[in-house]
DNA sequence: CACTCGTGGGG
DNA sequence: TCCCCAAGAGT
């Protein structure tokens, strides 16, 4: 008897659906029904199998909404049509054109990516999953996501529309972020898999959560799970899923330098890790040290305070001590980027002065014709900062 | 594994 | 104004 259970798991390594408890092939036949009559059929990514638009498209969907995304990715297709120009292009390039899609780690791993794909795969994406995931910024979802699509592939998503959807239709009373409560949401997705129709089926998953099961007012009375949904049964869409516990908002405090002269601004190249990663920006003196740059219309009047750190304080004098005649010093009006974790104060002293001083040694700082604002990878609030003084300017 | 990482839109 | 969070991945 053991002997049967032994060779029956060898001749099926797998699991396959029917094996979980979850499984259910009405689901997937109840969700691909609908696709094909109410889904969306005319996004810039679809009717194509071509895996480089896929995975070009499933890459900025990563936290990002459907009408953020279209703009650069036609933006993204006219630059590079295809893996190889995306490969060979400087990264610096790539960086510009993701400026304001957010989450700047995408963008390398997304240069990375290509060139892995040119240099292991002959610029042919794997349709194996699990050499997918092995390349950077393709994770579990994404990979099955663009194999799906582009192959034909059976594997399982689960990103925000069918955490969502999922924990609506199955009543999931905890929290979907939670490691335990996602390890059985991924095996439902695995279990719910259909046998054929995989791509439209994904779409589905997608398409319900984005047009009918929304986070608020889900259209409960078009949804083809409205009879088998615990959620719609007990009045508790509203609740589900279960919102993610909050944590306090933190608030950081930035200066930024704007130092101007004859239409060029000194700009500084950001490290790779952290806020803004490999992003340009203004230079920065850190805020929480309670800095205060007192900013006049007089060069003598002008004055910074010694609280900041020796750090920005010898960053700040040398800045100062170079600046030549100083025309003008004008603190602009604070204002405030809200981040996902946090929001970000930011006072913005914009110096205007007569001489362009240049920097000894290796330096992250340059300056940069106002001119070139379009081209660069810039910081959202930052580049329409600059783009707002370029337009006063004329 | 809990945390980090952007931005814009909706309620 | 303020909070939530959207086609997640990397650490």
């Amino acid at each position: 008897m053991n002997k049967k259970i032994a060779v029956n798991s060898q001749l099926r390594p797998r699991k396959t659906p029917e094996d979980s408890i979850y499984f259910d092939p009405e689901f997937s036949a109840a969700l691909i029904t609908w696709q094909k009559q109410h889904g969306r059929h005319s996004l810039p990514w679809q009717n194509t199998s071509d895996a480089y638009r896929v995975w070009l498209s499933e890459i900025m969907l990563q936290q990002t909404q459907v009408t953020a995304v279209i703009p650069y990715y036609l933006r993204f297709l006219e630059n590079f049509p295809t893996v190889h120009d995306l490969a060979a292009a400087p990264v610096e390039e790539v960086m510009a054109l993701w400026a304001g899609l957010g989450y700047y780690t995408r963008a390398r791993n997304l240069h990375q990516c290509a060139k892995q794909v040119v240099e292991k795969y002959q610029g042919i994406f794997p349709s194996d999953p699990q050499l997918l995931q092995a390349l950077p910024g393709i994770g579990r979802s994404t990979a099955a996501a663009v194999a799906a699509f582009s192959y034909g592939t059976v594997a399982a998503i689960l990103d925000g529309n069918v955490k969502r959807v999922f924990a609506r239709v199955f009543g999931i009373n905890a929290y979907p972020g939670l490691k335990p409560v996602e390890d059985d949401l991924w095996l439902r997705a695995e279990a719910l898999l259909p046998k054929a129709g995989i791509a439209a089926y994904t779409q589905g998953l997608m398409d319900l959560g984005a047009t009918l099961c929304t986070r608020s007012k889900p259209d409960c009375l078009r949804c083809p799970f409205q009879q088998r949904c615990v959620a719609f049964a007990e009045g508790r869409t509203a609740e589900l899923p279960v919102r993610k516990p909050k944590s306090k908002q933190k608030e950081k405090h930035v200066i930024m330098l704007l130092l101007e002269h004859q239409g060029e601004v000194l700009l500084e190249q950001r490290p790779m890790t952290g806020i803004w990663g490999g992003l340009v920006s203004l230079p920065e003196l850190d805020g929480m040290q309670e800095a205060r740059v007192i900013a006049t219309e007089s060069l003598e009047s002008m004055t910074m305070s010694t609280t900041i750190s020796s750090h920005d304080q010898v960053r700040a004098q040398s800045m100062v001590n170079n600046f030549g005649e100083i025309k003008s010093a004008i603190a602009l009006s604070p204002f405030m980027h809200t981040f996902t974790h946090f929001k970000l104060h930011i006072r913005v002293i914009h110096f205007i002065i007569s001489r362009r001083f240049e920097f000894v040694g290796e330096s992250n700082l340059r300056w940069t014709d106002l001119k070139q604002v379009e081209q660069l990878a810039l910081p959202a609030p930052v580049k329409t900062l600059l783009q707002t003084l370029t337009a006063n300017l004329i």
